[in-house]
DNA sequence: AAGTGGTCTAGACCACGAT
DNA sequence: TCGTGGTCTAGACCACTTC
C-alpha cells in the first residue's frame, strides 16, 4: 500500500505509448497534420525505434494515422461510412460513379470461390475487376465471378479482355432477376494486386466482403470486395449510414 | 534476360517467408497441429526471430494460425461463421445460448455513443455486458446501451448491479416494437476489458460491429460488439450463412 | 541528395502455462 | 523449473518521395 504502481500489472510501453500518443491526438495536433518523425517520436519518449513503430502501428490498424514511405505521418481522417448492404443488388445502380469497371477475362475461380459458385474447380468463369472510389481515394477493389452459363447473353460475348469488356459483362448482369443475397466481413490481408489498386503495401489490413448473389435458386455470381481497413468503416441496413464510430 | 531475377522488385523475406509458410500449412499440417518453436523456426529459415514473428502475425491475422504465450503456435480451424444481421433484434431470441449476460451498470456512454443514442453527453443510461460464446470458444464482447426513458418498465429496474440485473434489462427491452436497425463493421483492437472476455492480449484485432435499434423514430439502444477477429467471420443476410471463404 | 517510413538483425529479458 | 510466445533494444540498410 505504500506505493500505488506496486500490485499493478506492468502495462508494455507501446500500449502505453499509445494511450499518449492517442490523446495527444485529439488534443494537439489536426486533422491532416505530419507527426515528427519516427526517429525523433522514439528519443522524445525514450524508446527504440522498434517499440515505437508497435504503438504507431496499433494506431493506424484503427484508423487514427496514416502513414507513409518516403512521406511521413499524418492524422487520418475519421473513417468514412461505406454502404455494401443497402442496394438491392450493386451492380444495378449504373448511376453511381463510385464502381469504376477496370478488366474483365475468363479464368479460372479460387477454390473457395468455385465452391460458393457451385461449379466443378477448374471451371471456366467471368471475372470483373472493379474498384470503388470515394471522396477521391480508392478504398476497394473487387473481383466479381459470374459463370457463364447463369447469364444468357455471355457467351455471346467476345469483347477483348479490357475495360469495355467489363462494362458489357455488367450489363448482361443487370438483366437478372435476382430474388436474394449472403454476405460475409472477415478480416484480411491485401494481396500484391488488390495492395496496388488500394494504393497500400502487400499485407495491408483489409475488410474481406464476399456476396453470393441468387436468383431462382441457383447462384448467379460471386463477389470478393476487398476495402481498406484502415480508412472505411461498412455500414449495413436500411437506413442512413450510421453517422458516427464507438471506442 | 539472362536471370529470372534481375528484374522482379525484391519481396520482404517476411512476405516470402508467409508464403511459404501458409503452403507448408496446407499441405503439411493438420488443423491443431502446433509448430515447431519460434526460435527453431527462425534458424530453419536462416532469418532473424522478428522477421519469422512478423510472418506469423500476418497468418494469424489472417485467421491460419493461433499463438498462445507459453503454450505455443498451433494451427487454426477455418474461421467459423457469426451471423450478425439475420436475426430481427438480437436479444429477442431468448432461447438462444448464444448470449451470456454478465452485468448490467447505469453509467455514461462513450461521447460517440450518446451521439448515436442522442442523449445530451455524460447522461446515464442502462449498461448491458453480454459475452457471446460458439463452439465453446468467447467471440464476442458487446456493451449495450439503453437511455433509461426509451423504455417505459426500465425506471423500475433496481437490482443490484450484476448478472440477475442485465437479464431484467433484456427482459424490458422485448417488450419494445422495433421498427429498423443500422449496422456497421470496423476493424479495431481490444481494449483490456473486452481483451479479457475474449481470452486475447490487449490490442488483439476485433471486429467492432455497433448496431442502432430504432422504434417510432427515436433510438431506442445501441451496441457496440467487439468480435474476434481472427475467429470469426461475421456473416449477413435472409439466407443461411455463406459457407466459405475466399483468399 | 536528403529525409521519410519499411525491413532486418542478434541479442536480452519478461510473463505465462505446463510440469 | 523449463519452454513458450511477448516485449524491447540499438543498431544497420533499403525503398520511396521530395527537393
Amino acid at each position: 500500500m505504500g506505493t500505488t504502481q506496486l500490485e499493478t500489472v506492468p502495462e508494455p510501453k507501446y500500449w502505453h505509448l499509445k494511450t499518449v500518443l492517442s490523446e495527444a491526438l485529439d488534443s494537439e495536433f489536426a486533422i491532416g497534420e505530419i507527426l515528427p518523425n519516427e526517429r525523433e517520436l522514439a528519443a522524445r519518449f525514450g524508446v527504440a525505434r522498434a517499440t515505437l513503430r508497435q504503438a504507431l502501428e496499433q494506431l493506424e490498424l484503427e484508423g487514427r494515422l496514416q502513414r507513409r514511405r518516403g512521406v511521413g505521418t499524418t492524422v487520418a481522417p475519421p473513417r468514412m461510412g461505406v454502404a455494401v448492404g443497402d442496394r438491392a443488388h450493386s451492380w444495378e445502380d449504373a448511376d453511381d460513379a463510385a464502381w469504376q469497371p477496370v478488366d474483365s477475362t475468363e479464368a479460372e475461380p479460387p477454390a473457395a470461390v468455385a465452391r460458393l459458385l457451385d461449379v466443378p474447380p477448374g471451371t471456366l468463369v467471368h471475372t470483373v475487376r472493379r474498384t470503388r472510389v470515394s471522396h477521391g481515394q480508392p478504398i476497394a477493389a473487387e473481383l466479381l465471378y459470374v459463370p457463364s452459363d447463369s447469364v444468357a447473353g455471355l457467351t455471346a460475348i467476345d469483347t477483348p479482355p479490357g475495360a469495355p469488356r467489363a462494362r458489357a459483362v455488367l450489363r448482361e448482369l443487370r438483366r437478372v432477376a435476382l430474388e436474394g443475397r449472403e454476405q460475409s466481413v472477415e478480416l484480411g490481408s491485401a494481396r500484391a494486386d488488390d495492395a496496388k489498386q488500394l494504393d497500400r503495401l502487400p499485407g495491408a489490413p483489409v475488410l474481406v466482403v464476399t456476396t453470393r448473389y441468387t436468383a431462382a435458386g441457383h447462384t448467379v455470381a460471386v463477389a470478393v470486395a476487398t476495402y481498406r481497413a484502415d480508412t472505411c468503416r461498412l455500414t449495413f441496413g436500411d437506413g442512413p449510414a450510421v453517422e458516427l464510430l464507438a471506442s
